[in-house]
DNA sequence: GCTAATTACTTGATATTTGAAGCAATTGGC
DNA sequence: GCCAATTGCTTCAAATATCAAGTAATTAGC
């Protein structure tokens, strides 16, 4: 193993390491003050962007999940009145989920408190350094995106 | 919400997506090539830096879960011979986790597929943007690691 | 040395996620 | 229009994860 392999393996374990913290740390804030979980969120986040609603597939995709999985949380999400879900009118197959009225404002309340806690941790990085990050980030997201190939 | 707000929420939206994205690659990569996954390659990679052996909680921290789950891998990979579970000599309540013979050689085939594609993905990136970012993800880690207090 | 608090781990119930299989609706080629 | 392939979703089983409770061993305070 070349030191740069090595390298690559370092900034890979930290990478894993500070989002895997991150994320405890916003599923847990979101469990003690909001009783929710950061996947709930995700997905009503994504459906707040979509004021005409989302398939369920197009959910799936943006929040990088199964479709299992999607049903799986959409039923939970419809049995606590924060989205429904209604049968495409140009494709019966398609099952198109919105957020309620009463979702909108859960979502909004909980929005709020996850920019804050974001905010804050990321408040320790300059504006310099934070669009650094994401840029970089965003070549990383790229190859792992596209099909590799050995460039 | 601020516009520097706004871009620490893509920021860490960003952060998680590629990390889900390297996640799913390798962990599918694993299941192909050697009918394993991440967390049990994680587990091993843990053991393999400690000649000595770990113990159970030593484990659930350095590969951030529960205890339980701990139990659940180690008793999993037990069973596959990979690793064996020892009493402590000096703490009867401790148990002391380590690779066997097979396990080691079985991780060092592993390692090396896993390290070759980590080090293509990162190869996108110049040596320099790497350091750049291990420094600047070390910076986050370090902030959310720590009970955080504003500023 | 005894007892209470702590620590290390396991257990069992439950939650979440995946993957493969299945079903119904749609589409494309004829 | 008709059939095969495809697509969108659900279902089910299995893998994985959490949490709270329980058990056993250790440590601390006296």
């Amino acid at each position: 193993m070349s030191q740069t392999d090595r390298e690559s393996l370092r900034l890979w374990l930290r990478l894993f390491t500070t989002t895997t913290l991150v994320e405890r740390q916003l599923d847990s804030a979101l469990k003690r003050e909001f009783s929710s979980t950061l996947p709930r969120f995700d997905l009503l986040a994504q459906l707040e962007c979509a004021p005409d609603g989302l398939r369920m597939g197009e959910l799936s995709e943006r929040i990088l999940t199964t479709g299992g999985n999607v049903t799986w949380l959409v039923r939970a999400l419809e049995a606590e009145k924060l989205v429904t879900r209604r049968v495409s009118p140009t494709d019966r197959r398609a099952a198109i989920v919105r957020l309620t009225a009463v979702g909108k404002r859960h979502f909004a309340s909980m929005a709020q408190a996850h920019e804050h806690w974001i905010a804050d941790i990321f408040a320790t990085l300059s504006p310099d350094d934070r669009r650094a990050l994401h840029q970089r980030l965003g070549v990383v997201k790229d190859r792992v995106r596209s099909p590799r190939s050995t460039t």
